[in-house]
RNA sequence: GGGCGGGUAGCUCAGUUGGGAGAGCAUCGGCCUUACAAGCCGAGGGUCACAGGUUCAAGCCCUGUUCCGCCUACCA
């Protein structure tokens, strides 16, 4: 031991806390997630998903950022100029919010600020609070161009927010109209379609007898929301209902109200459902609007934008919405004119940020007309210029896609971009336009009011993969990154934001802004349930980052995460892949204990068994893990990391190195052995360092012989490839059969429940001179890791008594246990593998008796099935030979 | 109503041109072997949801049934 070795040893286990803070400042400052803004090597871009401001970091990110730093890191290491764009969204409904749930909190509220007042405590609000979901992706590892941080209202990204509306207002295809949109009453704003979550509800369905105005009865009507019957214009059947074809009266009196409304015929309304009448609300309901429009109907607005009855209601003016349907049923009970009440299960729309129940409500608002944008989106997936992965999601976003309708844009609250659209007091013209006018364009007065809606926020995120680049601008940044080389998203916002940013990104840079779309899955909770706050059942990732360490986080999530199957989690997972973090740490303290100085380079001769095999199966991990980046298939690649370092690089390669290493064998192997050891360990850390970037920067660092950060390293592949790494069949056979042979003897010894402590003495008989050679020139192997005290090989024949047997393909194992053995266990040990044996050549036998199969089956079928056949039926007959000479012992 | 995904070991899941049913955890047995007990060496465990079909051959392809989950929709 040196002083050297004692100084730099490693803890005893790894400790990730203080690691990932030391390693993450390093990497900051060091510049090395910068991007150059003109690149010579290829380009690789990924903008993120912009998290709320108002954010914190759940699985949904915590999984959704891991893979895009991943990829960043991968990609940097394959010499990419990676440009990961990092920012965060203003989240107008919800950031709005919690600044009022702030305010209310001091006894405030934003109407009693103002406008501006308000605004202005937004954006305090921001500057304290909006930085802690950056600084949990930091915690996550996540190597983003933080020099480049955007904020969808930075002043940049808000002039392309009005540069867009602008142009497409101006090509029409942006308008204001009086239509039926989603309201919710409890934010106070219009939604759009898909901010409305829609969700089964048991209700009631109750229908009400509308007199007919000349006394000759009644129309009966079914209806979930008896509500909204003060605001009926109209009764709808179907043109070709039978049964309504031959009533006396064109009119009915509406209940309540005393309001004579008509009979109406229209196809929408659909025979067999309730009584087959139904009852038209044009202001309620976007169904009864159009069926409006088409008739011609009145409009009566009965609920108001909060919720309560509006004067037109009544004597029920003021009453909240289902205080209101109480007493409407109440008192058409009471007139005996509510036939019956039935249960009845409907969808009700809810608001996706409050969850408070939408309302359909007649408003004035903004629209994108978006038909005509869908196509040019849908072309480009269609010809391929986007690629959607796991390609099953194409038809999901099609289908949105075919099936669109317009896009109400205006929020009816004041945090986001204000609308850039004036209203001329003189003439009544409203005029778009990028900045504020001084006067009407059209009359020349300077009496211009500024909408005062704001936009979805929706729309300042489809602009993202350019807005962040300087556009409008024509950016260098735009020139090499645009468009982006992946988009990488949970399905959850495939309409809201991928397919938005399609459709702006197409109409705006004339071309898509990313050439793959990879979708990834959801983060449940143990049982397959979506992580919510009201079910309780969320894992805060910076828990588990806290408890287990980021590396050992991330790597679980890399290796859960199958293309398309959702993740279910729980910490038990994450617990068995901080032993593979412990496992690296463990191999790398004891590689380095070998490698305290600078090695001499590999050299090709003297080079031993273990090494060349390590090194082919190094070179074979590192193919697999690359193809299966390439290709998104993380699990793929994390297994195969997991694989290579325990199972080959610490169970088998360490041992079997171990001799070498230790100077058993003299200083050149002693030194050919580091010189392996060295190159086998410096590209496993690079092969692991996208997954488990801490860690890995670590122990680099303790490597002799590196230089700068392991971002800096070259992906050990390719032109890059390392010296000695390269695949070697021959050496990969030999250690097979080695291998077969130690773990041959093991289960022996396991089964024979034989001390690991007792060395045994070992014959191996084979008739194979190969294996034979093979075996007297690497014995040593089979001694060291099977604990024997002898080993010898010959040819078949001679017996061996007290001899437990086991077999390998190309001979017998015999395992002297003079003394220890137990012959009737050893006879049922070899029964149950006979029995094995025998089953498997059954079956195998058959499929060579078949004709069929011999005449159809492609020959390297029927030749690995001839092959294991003879394989089979020479173990079955040493087997039962071995068997009888133990039973002949057992009878002595 | 339409669409999508899933049902494989006790649990969580892999299984990509149809030809060996696998991993991790858990269980059982043996080990404090000087990198690691967060470890090492072994072992047991499955009618691949069910029923048909195509094929020499099906976990994989086709049809039907069933259960679960999700997305989507203007039957009030």
């Amino acid at each position: 031991m040196n002083a050297g070795l004692v100084e730099s040893a490693l803890e005893k286990g790894y400790e990730p806390h203080e690691v990932e803070k030391r390693w993450y400042e390093f990497w900051e400052k060091q510049g090395l997630f910068a991007a150059a803004e003109k690149s010579h090597g290829p380009a690789y871009a990924i903008v993120i998903p912009p998290p709320n401001v108002t954010g914190v970091l759940h699985m949904g990110h915590a999984l959704n950022n891991t893979m895009q730093d991943i990829l960043c890191r991968y990609r940097r290491l394959r010499g990419d100029n990676v440009l990961w764009m990092p920012g965060t969204d203003h989240a107008g409904i919800a950031t709005q919010n919690v600044v009022e749930k702030k305010l209310a909190a001091e006894g405030t509220n934003r109407q009693a600020l103002g406008r501006e007042k308000f605004i202005e405590a937004v954006w305090q609000w921001r500057k304290k609070y909006g930085n802690a979901i950056i600084s949990q992706l930091k915690r996550l590892g996540a190597s983003c161009d933080w020099g480049r941080e955007r904020f969808t209202m930075d002043e940049g990204l808000s002039r392309a927010v009005r540069k867009v509306f602008v142009e497409l207002y101006e090509a029409g295809l942006i308008y204001r109209g009086r239509y039926i949109i989603n309201w919710c009453p409890r934010c106070n704003t219009a939604l759009s379609d898909l901010e409305v979550e829609h969700e089964e509800t048991a209700g009631r369905l109750y229908h009400i007898r509308y007199p007919l105005i000349d006394g000759s009865g009644h129309l009966t009507v079914a209806t979930t929301r008896p509500e909204t019957m003060l605001g009926d214009t109209a009764l709808a059947v179907n043109p070709e209902d039978e049964r309504y074809l031959y009533l006396t009266a064109q009119q009915v009196e509406l209940p309540l109200t005393g309001r004579v409304i008509p009979i109406i015929r229209d196809g929408y309304v659909e025979m067999a459902f309730g009584t087959g009448a139904l009852k038209v609300t044009p202001a309620h309901d976007p169904n009864d609007f159009e069926i409006c429009a088409r008739h011609n109907l009145e409009i009566v607005r009965v609920i108001g934008d909060d919720g309560k009855m509006t004067e037109a209601a009544g004597i029920y003016t003021g009453l909240d919405r289902y205080e209101c349907r109480q007493k409407v049923v109440a008192a058409l009970e009471a007139k005996g004119l509510l036939e019956k009440m039935v249960d009845h299960n409907h969808s009700i729309g809810h608001c996706y940020r409050c969850k408070d129940v939408v309302e359909p409500n007649l408003s004035k608002q903004w629209f994108v007309k978006v038909k005509p944008l869908a196509e040019a989106a849908i072309a480009a997936v269609e010809d391929g210029r986007t690629r959607i992965l796991p390609e099953t999601w194409t038809k999901t976003y099609y289908e949105w896609m075919y099936n669109i309708r317009d896009w109400c844009i205006s929020r009816q609250i004041w945090w986001g971009h204000q609308i850039p659209a004036w209203t001329c007091g003189a003439c009544h013209k409203i005029v778009v336009a990028m900045e504020a006018p001084m006067v009407c364009p059209v009359c020349g007065s300077k009496d211009l009011t500024q909408e005062t809606d704001v936009l979805d926020t929706w729309f300042s995120s489809a602009l993202w993969p350019f807005s962040t680049m300087g556009w409008p601008d024509q950016t260098e940044l735009l020139k090499t990154f645009y468009p982006t080389s992946v988009l990488v998203t949970g399905f959850d916002i495939l309409f809201f934001w991928v397919a938005r940013m399609m459709m702006m990104g197409l109409y705006f840079m004339k071309a898509v802004p990313f050439r793959e779309v990879y979708v990834h899955a959801l983060v449940r909770d143990e049982y397959g349930k979506k992580m919510s706050k009201s079910k309780g059942n969320v894992i805060d990732p910076l828990e588990v980052i806290d408890k287990y360490g980021t590396d050992a986080f991330r790597f679980t999530l890399a290796a859960f995460a199958a293309m398309g199957r959702d993740i279910k989690l729980s910490e038990a997972r994450v617990e068995g892949y901080r032993h593979f973090i412990n496992k690296l740490w463990n191999a790398a303290r004891f590689a380095l204990m070998h490698l305290q100085a600078p090695q001499e380079p590999l050299k090709s001769d003297n080079i031993s068994l273990p090494d060349r095999w390590i090194l082919s199966r190094l070179q074979r991990a590192t193919n697999q893990a690359a193809e299966a980046l390439d290709n998104y298939r993380f699990n793929d690649a994390a297994g195969v990391l997991y694989k290579f370092v325990w199972h080959e690089l610490c169970d088998w390669y360490l041992e079997a190195a171990k001799p070498a290493l230790n100077g058993k064998l003299g200083d050149s192997a002693r030194d050919a052995a580091r010189a392996a050891l060295w190159q086998v360990f410096h590209d496993t850390l690079i092969l692991l360092h996208p997954f488990i970037p801490f860690v890995t920067e670590e122990l680099w660092h303790k490597l002799p012989g590196t230089t700068g950060s392991i971002m800096q390293a070259d992906f050990p592949q390719g032109a890059h490839a390392s010296p000695g790494v390269s695949e070697n069949p021959d050496a990969e056979a030999v250690m097979a059969l080695l291998m077969d042979i130690i773990t041959a003897i093991r289960n022996i010894r396991g089964e024979m429940n034989i001390a690991p402590s007792l060395a045994l003495k070992v014959m191996i008989q084979t008739d194979n001179e190969t294996i034979r050679a093979r075996i007297a020139t690497h014995g040593d192997m089979i001694v060291n890791l099977a604990r024997l005290s002898s080993l010898s090989v010959e040819p078949p024949g001679a017996k061996h008594k007290s001899a437990a047997t086991a077999l390998f393909e190309g001979g017998t194992i015999f395992i002297s246990l003079a003394g220890v053995i137990d012959f009737s266990q050893e006879a049922k040990r070899l029964e149950k593998e006979l029995d094995k044996v025998v089953k498997e050549l059954e079956t195998n036998s058959k499929k060579l008796a078949n004709k069929e199969f011999m005449d159809k089956a492609p020959d390297h079928v029927k030749e690995k099935v001839q092959a294991g056949h003879e394989a089979l039926a020479e173990k079955q007959q040493k087997l039962s030979h071995n068997l009888e000479r133990i039973r002949a012992l057992q009878e002595n």
